[in-house]
DNA sequence: GCCGTTGCTGTAAACGCTTACACGCAAGTG
DNA sequence: CACTTGCGTGTAAGCGTTTACAGCAACGGC
């Protein structure tokens, strides 16, 4: 089933077909039905390889991503597809596994799977792979990973404003005594939060108040902080967490102590996973919308496939604070 | 740069630097070491697009799936696409957001595509699609939809065992009134979970004693069953639920009423979702192995493909009660 | 009546690969 | 020595599209 059985039914050639199908250049009305007619006669569906073939473009989109089994993933794949869909292109996931190996094999199957663009937004980004991108012309755009290259758009995320309200939050439910349990030092991203914890402090003179914790973005990590924070002279009255699993982790270890959420501590995440409200209490967290990101760095990408390099190839993501019931005053 | 580049640096033919990168045919190992050193020095990665269009292979496969942002399936979607990623197949997903419309822009997705196989777990399977993809003798693999075709392959999941342990787990802990929040009934896989906990209580002579509220998979439909539940005159001591999402729901209408899981209630949930052991307690639930289902599926999906039409083309997955601290006796 | 337009359609050459077939050559066979 | 045989390689056709180019009819202006 080709375009040439449809042109012969159709009784016109393929060029016509073609020009059809891809209402290209003016074909008459006539013809155009008579092709059409026999299209949907034969239930035929135009072989997407053979077009990529030729005209270079494989309407198909990476997305490059560390683990989809990470709950902070599904949200941001599902928007980014669904704008992919309506736009007739494909999109195909690579998950890095948090290992620069996987992750060079993901960058090589975008490569010879000709892909018109890639989305990051994983910390495994190697400066190589990236270049191994831009060689070969594949425009690319960055969420949260913070390189900029020349077929490049960079989509940022404003971590401080998160923590800031969440620091404003806590501060006139009168905690003085506020922890951050913060994420892998390697991570930029993780970096961001905490510097934001500790310039909050700062901005109120209590600098010397400060108490972090590391924590991997993990359950595990969480609690194991918490158990830290917990054995302190002076333990804190509230945490904030460098994301929603680390507070889950930090609020199990809490229970666990015997103390209580938010009556004892009060404590807020990061990111709003769809999990976060369904803890007991229902986490308050800093809102990151997967979705907002997703359509951010699919126009980006669009815009730079079309070369429509615009005046700016730099976009920035809010984080906003989302009160539930981890935090009460004291 | 393409297969012509190499052959010139390699000084030979195309053909010989095809059956280089294929090892189809023999290739003198020196002559098959200057292609490779040509291909390495010239980064050439053979173009996946050209390479379908004259063999006929993809090595796409599509998955279609309801929702990736439903916590039963990225696992089911990683351990997929580990498989494939392993064999150098690539993955497409298609989301039907449980809308038949969406199902059949999926089906045709693949088809243009041209997927060498697909697996669909997915409620909103419409015969006339299942025949779309036949009809063009695209392999099928069903999970858990109940229909089996010419070039399909059938995975049933044993919810029965499940529940049947489930129900053992209870008695033994000398419940007796015990309800079921059952999923949507046109769902055959909820009707079977029902099902077989009423045959556990017919078992036992208690058949007169079935409770059984109607949710809706997810949390709220959990929530309002469970309100319904508690509202009867002899409360249930103990529920099982038809997904661990309405278990959720469930235990939070529970708490919500001043009761406590599991001192006033037992619950089980069903699935094991990632975060059923998060919940407080941690939810006793019946384990479905996704990864166990995803490897059943790849592997049935490539026999298929490889026409190695064995003895069967039905597989089963078995599921099992795993005790955490939302159950106790009485 | 001639010529330049305009509008539609057809012809055929790519796109980058695989593979059937042919070919040359060295080794084995009678 | 002529022969088959088999291995390694090259030639070229073809996969199903798109698209540059050409062709052709109808039309209007002169």
């Amino acid at each position: 089933m080709n375009i040439k059985e449809v042109a012969k039914r159709a009784k016109v050639s393929t060029a016509t077909v073609s020009r059809t199908i891809n209402d290209s250049e003016k074909v008459r009305p006539g013809t155009a039905a008579r092709v059409r007619q026999a299209i949907e006669e034969l239930n035929f569906y135009p072989n997407t390889h053979a077009r990529t073939l030729v005209s270079g473009r494989s309407r198909m989109l990476g997305l490059i991503i560390s683990d989809i089994t990470n709950p902070f993933y599904p949200e941001l794949v599902k928007s980014f597809e669904d704008q992919a869909v309506e736009r007739g292109q494909e999109v195909i996931i690579g998950n890095t596994d948090y290992n620069p190996k996987r992750m060079a094999g993901c960058v090589r199957r975008m490569v010879e799977r000709k892909v018109d663009g890639v989305a990051i937004m994983t910390s495994e980004a190697d400066p190589a792979l990236v270049t191994e991108l831009t060689r070969r012309n594949i425009p690319t755009v960055f969420m949260d990973t913070g390189k900029t290259g020349l077929h490049s758009a960079n989509i940022r995320i404003d971590y401080a404003q998160g923590i800031h309200e969440a620091m404003q939050h806590l501060f006139s439910l009168n905690h003085r005594r506020i922890a951050f349990i913060a994420g892998p030092m390697n991570l930029e991203s993780a970096r961001t939060r905490r510097d934001a914890y500790l310039s909050g402090l700062k901005s109120r003179g209590l600098s010397d108040r400060s108490m972090i914790e590391k924590g991997d973005h993990r359950i595990e990590g969480g609690a194991m902080a918490m158990r830290s924070l917990l054995k302190l002279p002076h333990r804190p009255t509230a945490v904030i967490t460098s994301n929603d699993l680390t507070a889950i982790g930090a609020l199990g270890a809490i229970l666990h102590a015997g103390l209580r959420v938010p009556e004892d501590i009060s404590l807020i995440g990061f990111d709003d996973i769809s999990f976060a409200h369904l803890t007991q209490p229902p986490l308050t967290t800093i809102i990151l919308s997967r979705t907002q990101l997703a359509v951010t760095a699919f126009a980006a990408l669009e815009a730079l496939i079309r070369k429509d390099e615009g005046p700016h190839t730099d976009y920035s993501i809010p984080t906003h604070l989302v009160m539930r019931a981890s935090t009460r005053a004291i």
